[in-house]
DNA sequence: AATACAAATAGTAATCATTATTATTATTGT
DNA sequence: ACAATAATAATAATGATTACTATTTGTATT
């Protein structure tokens, strides 16, 4: 994989936020960098990314977001307000409890938590 | 909600497979007995089954499938064949283990497996 | 430093699942 | 039988993502 100016941009922004963005709004945070970027490109280069498992997918309604911190952890979903949290739950202790259910070869395990959050529900 | 011979015919194919079949697939199902149905028809009442929880939606790669068992399980997807597997995990296992990490309030969870089915790869 | 070759890019068009629109039809309570 | 209105078929629109292509850029080699 070559050097270039587009994606390291891209791996930047993702590694200096928690929000886990979409590729439209890591695209209008590039443009401040460099303002003729294309969308392809930062939809191709997040494509390459993830490949290269330095970016982690996460599929929310149907629109892809994305995740630069690539330690294992899961995340919680408000239904209010939208926000994504990262839980510090290990895979392993999820797929512990799976592997006894099942005979397939479980590779990667995903879970996605929905709910209210803590801020826009305290107690 | 008003009976309808469109409804009810999408209901029955989905209580009929354990194949999570996508809209486009039940589309074509729904055409063998109401051949001008509309795919718009199909897609209407799939979130009206949705809403009225009969029916469960699971997003697969950006696409939606639909599961017309209700019970508290979870699902595994095969990453050689595509198919999806029913997993007997009650929600109840994963989110006790969860609710220990936050103070959000869990409503939902879907956990979504990946990896190799025990038809692709034998031991 | 100049050259060459492949990878990456910008700009744009195409795709595909899903949702919205609208005029017509079907269901159900009276 | 009739009226009210929910549901439908057909079609257009949307929105996220992917594909295409001519041009540019990064890097290895002379």
């Amino acid at each position: 994989m070559r050097h270039s100016k587009q994606r390291e941009t891209i791996l930047n922004i993702l590694r200096n936020t928690r929000s886990h963005p979409t590729a439209d709004w890591i695209y209008s945070e590039a443009r401040k960098e460099i303002p003729n970027i294309s969308l392809g490109t930062v939809y191709r280069n997040l494509a390459l990314l993830v490949t290269h498992r330095m970016i982690i997918p996460i599929q929310i309604d149907g629109v892809i977001h994305y995740d630069g911190f690539t330690e294992d952890h899961q995340h919680f979903i408000c239904g209010e307000c939208g926000t994504i949290y990262d839980i510090d739950v290990y895979s392993e202790e999820i797929t512990s409890l799976i592997n006894e259910k099942t005979n397939h070869h479980v590779v990667d395990c995903q879970v996605q938590l929905t709910g209210t959050c803590s801020n826009c529900k305290p107690n």
